[in-house]
DNA sequence: CGTAAATTATGACTGATAGTCAGAGTTTTT
DNA sequence: AAAAACTCTGACTATCAGTCATAATTTACG
């Protein structure tokens, strides 16, 4: 019986449609100044049927989103397949990341909105949350990948819980960039008024620091963390 | 001609009970389901009242993130003055940062919210912003502060610049903020869920190993930075 | 005083918009 | 070709930020 099949592709497609006119909509204002109106009408779609598709106005971001996060994924699986030491290996997905954000601003905006305070509770009630849940297991099983490679190669000191790392790695960097995109559209003169240095270099910077503070050798320097046993 | 002081004091004092009262709606509900009705009822006063006093929603939720950040900056003040190696001040400023997101969150979610990409533009606009900038500023000059006492105390390696790192610590903290309080109120099990490790204990480590990656004999280990000259 | 001017407060009203739903239109099944 | 199932529609509702004409109160002044 293939009528169910072209159905479900077509229901598919459609969907796909309705995302395709809601970034178009929503790329080129804002998310809290586009409406569903404008979106329906971008579709060529009535209001009432964008809501046979997507639960919720964040629903539908929400599967915005869930493209960002393919498009860095598989970035993330390239770098992982490059043969390098782990903590180069993290470098590189650091930069990435950034990269990441920088050519598709509006995706990474999408994450930090979905994940603000405000929404969570929204966020997890959607059915559309999951599929994102399950992409962003993959993002961080990326890192602790590397962090074993790292470990196990001699690149990274063995005092750090891989886990605590993947996810440390992870929260900072997207502070980073947060920061970064703010000052991009907002202006340096006007957050972070008296500092005054290219954010690119800082973000570098950033990286480098934190992967030295990861230099096995530091050991020797410095005291072993107490709080986690060695792998 | 005392009137015009009384009047001057009444209006602060006025000014005040507002943001008490949204405070009190604000905190025991969130910012986008409190409404300017219910603030206004809690406040004993007519909606149109509040603005008066407050040119729109965000201008009196900025009115609320200024207290917290004035209560950080006070912890900040007493930090600073402790006599220590420049390099344990930043781990303080971290680890105080970290206890005050933790004593206050409606506070700092109120900062993250009033940072997002969505609202950036109408914060910049409010009057309001003026005075959050101000305890901005000082907070990251104490930050400067520190690490110009580490280096010449020679606790921290010579190839960073300072504005540079005030703002990646600054930047990164916050993220790792973030994803804690995610944690706290989303439960670990939904936003990174195999990351199954006391979430404080990250926050720990990650000092920990951002400022060993500050360490001056990082630098033997390493190669040293190229992008800033030596301070 | 008492009245005019200035200041402060009010709440009904407006405009915008997320989400709903009864019914129309279309396709599939029998 | 009629019934059933599925898909779409757009007028409607509820909600809420922000406004504004009017009212109440306070101050200035003859």
């Amino acid at each position: 019986m293939g009528i169910a099949e072209r159905k479900e592709r077509e229901k598919e497609q459609r969907r796909s449609m309705i995302i395709d006119a809601a970034e178009r909509v929503i790329f080129a204002n804002r998310i809290d100044t586009s409406t569903m109106d404008q979106i329906a009408d971008e579709a060529e779609l009535s209001k009432g049927t964008l809501y046979l598709y997507f639960k919720s106005k964040i629903d539908l971001y929400l599967a915005i989103q869930e493209r960002g996060m393919g498009i860095l994924s598989d970035k993330f699986a390239r770098v992982i397949s490059e043969k390098r030491k782990g903590i180069d290996l993290l470098r590189r997905f650091g930069q990435v990341y950034f990269d990441y954000a920088n050519e598709y601003p509006n995706y990474f905006s999408a994450e930090m909105y979905c994940r603000s305070q405000e929404f969570v509770e929204e966020v997890l009630k959607s059915d559309q949350f999951q599929a994102t849940r399950e992409k962003r297991v993959e993002l961080v099983a990326y890192l602790l990948r590397a962090i074993h490679i790292g470990i196990q190669d001699g690149s990274i000191r063995r005092d750090v819980n891989p886990a605590a790392l993947s996810l440390m790695l992870y929260a900072s960097i997207n502070g980073m960039i947060q920061v970064y995109q703010l000052r991009k559209n907002a202006g340096k003169s006007d957050l972070f008024p008296e500092v005054d240095v290219p954010i690119d270099h800082v973000v570098h910077d950033f990286i480098r620091i934190l992967t030295d503070g990861l230099h096995p050798e530091i050991l020797i320097v410095s005291q072993p963390m107490v709080e986690f046993s060695v792998i």
